[in-house]
DNA sequence: CTTGAGAGAATTCTCGAGAAAATATAGTTG
DNA sequence: CAACTATATTTTCTCGAGAATTCTCTCAAG
């Protein structure tokens, strides 16, 4: 299925990006060298050269001479990316729809269909594949602004959906149907050609989603 | 003044980078370990780590097992940054012209006295120094949003920023009087607080600048 | 009881060497 | 002469070792 890519880098890499993004490596610990080395089975020079690249994607903080720590997670962080994000996807999907061809409108059904049916799967109470839902739900976000025409843009949005992500990953809440019926809308919108309204919608969307998040929290500590 | 950072590798990543945005380093051209170990003398896992960190920012170009690169340009690429910087830089300059401080402004005045300086030297003829004159050109850009309460929001800009500035150096074209008058209008709405007439300026001005860029660049070629 | 100095330990930084892979070259066959 | 194969060369990838730096703990002085 997903081609396998064989260097022992980019293995490591994904490995510890997907630890950090789904909090299997907490915000803010130390990533001492020698630690990582047993755990990834790969050389200082190689970890060094990987953490370096995740450092700057912004998920790893690196200061000279003391070493590499997983980004401490803030309110006022999460207000940030969620304000980037508005603004990076709102301008995408406004494109993606005006320029979309039949391409991208396939894609986009069967982006909807997978994550409608996960989300049904959801709704049922069935809690098994939260990492495959979510997946999903990033492909669908994907679809909507892949008719872009800026690379440039995928590349970043793709880095603040990350980041996103772990602060939902912290959580993990299921807004339940209100999320599904927010999908549906967005999904209708983007087919009707009506780039206005899928912007209000995704916008609306993601606030929502992001309160949410961060009544959770960041209601009392920190 | 500025505090010398002092590791090999920290060193060799700025003149790296310095050396692809100047174009001492060709767009497109290999990036062979080997060479650049001679080049900028440093061991081929730092050259590595300081690479890898290059490409994750899209300044390197880097395939699996066949090496690196120095990113390619093309005219959809130079669109794509600046509608980008646009929708980055109008944003930011929003938000920081509403919550800026007094220190804000004091940076920003300072900010813009040295590039209006350096902008009277250029008009009577003295093209010794474009780098400096392009320096506080950007510092002059960065004061505006400043104070925009994104640190996410000025990291990404920085790159896409320093992304632009490649694009200008292919062709170092000075736009004169013009580009004077319009830093000085986006100067003052700032001062000023009018947040939207800066928007529509700045957003004026940043694609008058390109399409002055594009047409020396991209007029026949690729 | 706090502060500072100094030795020792832990950690990061940098390097060159060997393994693995890709590219270039030469040789052979149809 | 073209196309394929085998060999040689180049280049990337990965690793562990040693130098440089930071951190930690102990102990003494005020």
């Amino acid at each position: 299925m997903n081609k396998h890519i064989n260097t022992v880098g980019s293995n490591t890499y994904q490995r510890i990006k997907h630890d950090i993004i789904y909090g299997e490596l907490e915000p803010g610990t130390k990533l001492k060298l020698d630690g990582l080395k047993t755990r990834y089975a790969a050389s200082l020079s190689t970890l060094r050269e990987m953490l370096s690249r995740l450092a700057s994607e912004g998920f790893v903080a690196a200061e000279e001479q003391r070493g590499f720590f997983v980004t401490p997670v803030s309110r006022e962080d999460l207000i940030e990316i969620t304000n980037l994000r508005v603004l990076l996807e709102c301008s995408a999907v406004k494109e993606s729809i005006e320029n979309g061809d039949t391409d991208w409108e396939g894609n986009l059904v069967a982006a909807h269909h997978k994550l409608h049916l996960m989300e049904q799967k959801m709704l049922n109470g069935d809690e098994t594949e939260k990492e495959t839902w979510k997946r999903y739900d990033g492909e669908f976000h994907l679809a909507m602004i892949q008719a872009c025409n800026s690379k440039n843009l995928l590349d970043i949005h793709a880095t603040i959906y990350d980041k996103y992500l772990r602060y939902q990953m912290l959580v993990l809440t299921y807004r339940g149907q209100e999320a599904v019926d927010e999908h549906k809308a967005m999904f209708d919108a983007a087919l009707a050609r009506d780039a206005k309204l899928a912007q209000e919608l995704l916008e609306k969307h993601i606030r929502k989603g992001v309160e949410h998040t961060l009544e959770k929290i960041f209601s009392v500590d920190e």
